[in-house]
DNA sequence: TTAAACTATGGGGTACACCACACAGTCAAC
DNA sequence: GTTGACTGTGTGGTGTACCCCATAGTTTAA
């Protein structure tokens, strides 16, 4: 059982992000003192957090990350990733976009200029 | 010159736009009545009103459009505009190497699941 | 003249995922 | 037993570019 400093350095999430996953019950701990309210994580949680670290990369959202851990068996957990793919794939369409409005705009400005 | 509803309706920008443009001194009225402070804005004002319209859209920040307008002479402009391409540029590059992590994380659970 | 339509101001709210801080209780090592 | 390190809670702040609302004053058309 650790406690949050040492889950925090072993987990790469910070406390603050701790409380708040647990919080949000994103991340609970598995057993709190009644006595003082002290969280304890287990290697249980280890595994878990070093996930959600991954899936926080890769842009997952709370909620996101919420319906994943909800659904033990991680079946949602794929087709959730290909949906976060297509949504990044469509947001390097839109930059891509952008970046060709800005080249005709540059043009433009040329072609006037002379 | 036209007040802020007329003017809204010409360049597409939202009242509450305008205003807040004109409180971060990014697009000033030409003229405020002092009887009863209402904002006038001319055809000046409406070609930088469409201008920074395209700006926004090119995901200008408003300091970086302050910055625009601020030369009057327009020299930073195209400068501005390679440097927001680079930007992004470089967030397309970071959007396709999560989606390489993806394809990793996806590849590396099938492996471990047969 | 009166009512509808317009305008201004000030303030709060939004989304998101935390971070920071003050204060107080608690634990651990010596 | 004391001191320093740790923990909890509650609250407020962050950044960005606005949006929304209530209130109150103003203009305009009939």
């Amino acid at each position: 059982m650790y406690k949050v400093s040492e889950f925090s350095a072993l987990t790469g999430l910070s406390k603050e992000t701790l409380r708040y996953y647990a919080e949000v019950e994103l991340l609970e701990p598995v057993f709190t003192d009644p006595s003082n309210q002290y969280r304890y994580y287990d290697d249980g949680s280890y595994l878990l957090a070093l996930l959600l670290g991954k899936l926080r990369g890769f842009g997952l959202s709370i909620q996101e990350m919420k319906t994943v851990m909800n659904d033990q068996s991680f079946n949602n957990l794929e087709k959730l990733l290909l949906d976060k793919r297509k949504n990044i794939e469509a947001e390097i369409e839109e930059l891509r976009a952008k970046i060709e409005d800005i080249n005709e705009f540059i043009e433009s400005g040329k072609e006037s200029d002379e």
